[in-house]
DNA sequence: TTGCGTGCAAAGGTTTTGCATGGCA
DNA sequence: TGCCATGCAAAACCTTTGCACGCAA
């Protein structure tokens, strides 16, 4: 027996910006860019369905928001489900972009410690450590 | 000899806003709570100046800024230099929006480890564990 | 007196919301 | 035929900037 759950609809706009974020690969995207590439031709979705479709996905772990620089907007990734792929966290380089997965026991304890010690139970998912990565760390 | 470094006249409004600041212990604040403080009283100081000082304040390292979220307001909080007011991670509930401090040598070796062993500096005052808390953790 | 500090108002940006219309089931 | 989805316009945010006036030194 469910809840009352909304009934969901499938529509055009939700399938063709499922099909770009997925067609991506690992490249981010602001929203600006998907309305960009949405306005020209003959597909238009709105920013509106487009923030409102981003935030259920987010939700749902199918693509993952990172924030950027402060007044800046987010920019979205495709989360591939496919590969072999354990829990782990993800490393973002606030300077260059990149990012990193860290398969990692000591952070699986951290984890651990976490839930059982502070009674938190961590989304790997949604959550982004940021910083600078080994290169850019050298720089400036 | 010095560089042309502009005068920097010391003026109450920013008297006033550092000692508030100073007062708060390790509490985090928004522009938005520092304004509300200071609309109400005798010592009105507005959000223009805040935000200029809070800017200087942070370069100074006399406080630390938080940015949790895009879109949202970042959170202040004075440094205390002679005690201990160290670096932390902050967990979010998703569901109930909860915003906790998680001061623990736990994450303070693992933040170490990550340094170290996969070479990422992290940045504590971008990083937001996303999750559940303890409570929402038992519901649904 | 000099020129930085202040703060109102307005602009800049991203994101959300109101509401009438469109389209899926 | 219901009712969710859409998207325009407007609002709601946070933050920055222009500019005239105030005030410290």
């Amino acid at each position: 027996m469910e809840h009352s759950r909304p009934a969901a609809y499938n529509t055009r706009q939700k399938e063709r910006l499922l099909a770009y974020l997925a067609s991506l690969g690992d490249r981010h995207v602001t929203v600006n860019e998907i309305a960009g590439y949405f306005r020209q031709g003959e597909a238009a979705v709105g920013k509106t369905t487009i923030y409102r479709h981003l935030e259920k996905l987010v939700n749902a772990g199918i693509i993952r928001k990172y924030i950027q620089e402060e007044g800046a907007g987010a920019c979205y990734q495709y989360v591939r489900q496919n590969r072999r792929c354990r829990e782990h966290f993800h490393l973002k380089c606030e300077k260059c972009g990149a990012l990193l997965h860290l398969h990692c026991p000591t952070l699986d304890r951290t984890q651990r410690h976490i839930l059982t010690k502070h009674r938190f139970k961590i989304n790997t998912l949604k959550t982004v450590f940021y910083g600078r990565c080994e290169h850019c760390r050298d720089q400036d």
